[in-house]
DNA sequence: CTGTATTTGTTCGTATGTATT
DNA sequence: AAATACATACGAACAAATACA
């Protein structure tokens, strides 16, 4: 999945991946992604990264923060 | 391999001898060459001089440089 | 959050040799 | 001869981004 030694930032490359799980409606509005220990553990980086990627999916408006609860995707980020 | 003396600029003599491992595809496609700072030791000149020598191979369509990730071997390279 | 490591980007100063004025 | 300009080469320092624990 995660190539760390290309040309691709690892967190670009993750958000990446995630996108394309949002987009193709993998993951349902509303609803929470995995949290950043199952992304960790999945894609074998760093937290900090994984919480940059996911910072990188706000600023696109894919999915937004609740501080305690989660990271969820937003309404129309698959419409 | 550098000869310091001789009538060709150190940084055209390394850029030679790297365009060389290039095109023989030591190096792969889209993958790292070593850093600067490796191949300050290697061939133990300045920095500078490193960095500009791959600013001639980057001239010549041989690698790109993706900051704080790296220089790679241009796609096409030794095609 | 901190701290550390790596890598490229940038700038400054110094020195040398060559060419020009 | 003298001054200037340019290219080459080294060294040092710091910034910023990435990635890890």
């Amino acid at each position: 999945m995660i190539e760390p030694d290309g040309p691709v930032p690892i967190y670009l490359q993750l958000a990446d991946i995630l996108a394309e799980r949002i987009e193709r409606g993998e993951w349902q509005p509303n609803r929470a992604i995995p949290s950043e220990t199952q992304l960790v553990q999945e894609f074998g980086i760093a937290r900090n990264t994984v919480r940059k990627a996911i910072s990188v999916l706000r600023e696109r408006g894919l999915v937004f923060t609740v501080p305690q609860r989660g990271t969820f995707v937003s309404p129309q980020a698959n419409a």
